[in-house]
DNA sequence: CTATAAAATTAGACTAGTCTAAAAATATTT
DNA sequence: AAATATTTTTAGACTAGTCTAATTTTATAG
């Protein structure tokens, strides 16, 4: 039905929708699928005649209805394969992104019903992004970077925004990961970093990190 | 490392090499690849380029030890996902193969080692085919077909020759499966056919069902 | 509001893989 | 051994996707 690139420029596109509001820019897009402008310009124009989304030159790109429950389909795909490389396989969360990057485009509507229901329906992956459901809604939490707390309030671990490598091992040598439990106890305005409370233990961590994990507040 | 297209090439020649002794034809892999036998000449000239095959003009194809080597992988990655489909998503045998020949082309070393503990090593795939092990030897079994049996032989059923969707659905009505025992009553001279005794039933199956079982002889 | 910078598009070329049609090599038949 | 048939290869074209280089459009600065 797709090829691997219509189905990659997609969701890159989808992804970009979140950020941005309106129209996504073929630099914007470029940059997300490390090629260049003028291959996006093709592209685009490729997926708009298939009505995937809709375009105007020098305008950027829209998904469609069409569009979007595609790309919402693979961000499925890619995030239960996600889970089955974690729970089931044992992986590191830190080592399932390309694995699932290449299974996100197994087409088989019959084995993703399959594999949701062997891992239990699972509603968030192993970064705590939500899994789109099969009609590629998106269960919407209530989640802020830890960055937006305030010296004082409590909150729980319950994703990442960056899924390197390099941040999520820095993470586990923290032994922070989804669930953990974290009191602010101070915020530097200087330089925005923060000293938390994790398991009765004291935590300075760079603004760098506050911006790029995701808390459930806790109110108390 | 290897294009899709190249594995599927390397694959679909070591299954010839099987068959025929010898150096396997243009023609052959071109019926075996589904395509013309034009693009067979330039594919086949690309591996042998990359040392994956022997290849003299108008002589035909031999693999390589890297080559044969690189097709029993693919091979062992397809019976494995053809095991985790059956044994954990409760697929039926028949309905494995399309699924597993896209899952065949993701490349992780260690997503196959994980996958292949994560079943408990399994030696035969659903349909009763030996997986390579990981340096791409295969367990050699004695099989036969059944239609090789005389009047008064018992064999159990490990695997089919064809693995068509038909063929197996077949297989299930009658209740036939691997591990099924069969006790050959009788054989006519005519036309193939045979009786044999399944399970203290009676059964009648045509000389093409006897050529595309295999059975191990049961020494009684 | 013109000049310049940035972003986006077009044109043309390249690779991988395929195809058709024609030519060349090998096999088979008489 | 010549004629015919079969197999295989070559030549040239096509699609998907990418790239570089040049051009056009839009945005920004003075």
């Amino acid at each position: 039905m797709f090829t691997h690139a219509e189905e990659n420029y997609l969701k890159a596109i989808f992804h970009l929708e979140q950020e941005t509001q309106g129209e996504v820019s073929t630099n914007a897009i470029a940059e997300q699928m490390e090629t260049k402008p003028s291959s996006v310009t093709d592209m685009v124009q490729k997926l708009a005649d298939k009505e995937l989304l809709s375009y105007k030159k020098y305008k950027g790109a829209l998904l469609t209805q069409t569009g979007r429950k595609k790309a919402a389909d693979v961000i499925r795909k890619h995030r239960l394969w996600e889970v089955f490389l974690v729970d089931k396989l044992n992986f590191h969360w830190d080592e399932v992104h390309p694995i699932a990057e290449q299974l996100e485009h197994i087409q088989s509507a019959e084995l993703i019903e399959r594999l949701d229901r062997f891992l239990g329906s699972p509603d968030f992956d192993p970064h705590g992004d939500p899994i789109p459901d099969q009609h590629g809604n998106i269960k919407r939490t209530e989640k802020k970077l830890l960055s937006e707390l305030q010296k004082g309030q409590r909150g729980v671990c319950v994703g990442v925004k960056e899924s390197s490598s390099d941040f999520l091992q820095y993470l586990d040598r923290k032994k922070i990961t989804i669930g953990t439990k974290i009191h602010v106890l101070g915020k530097e305005f200087f330089d925005g970093s923060m000293i938390l409370r994790v398991r009765d233990q004291q935590f300075f961590i760079s603004k760098k990190t506050s911006e790029n994990l995701f808390v459930q507040i806790q109110e108390s």
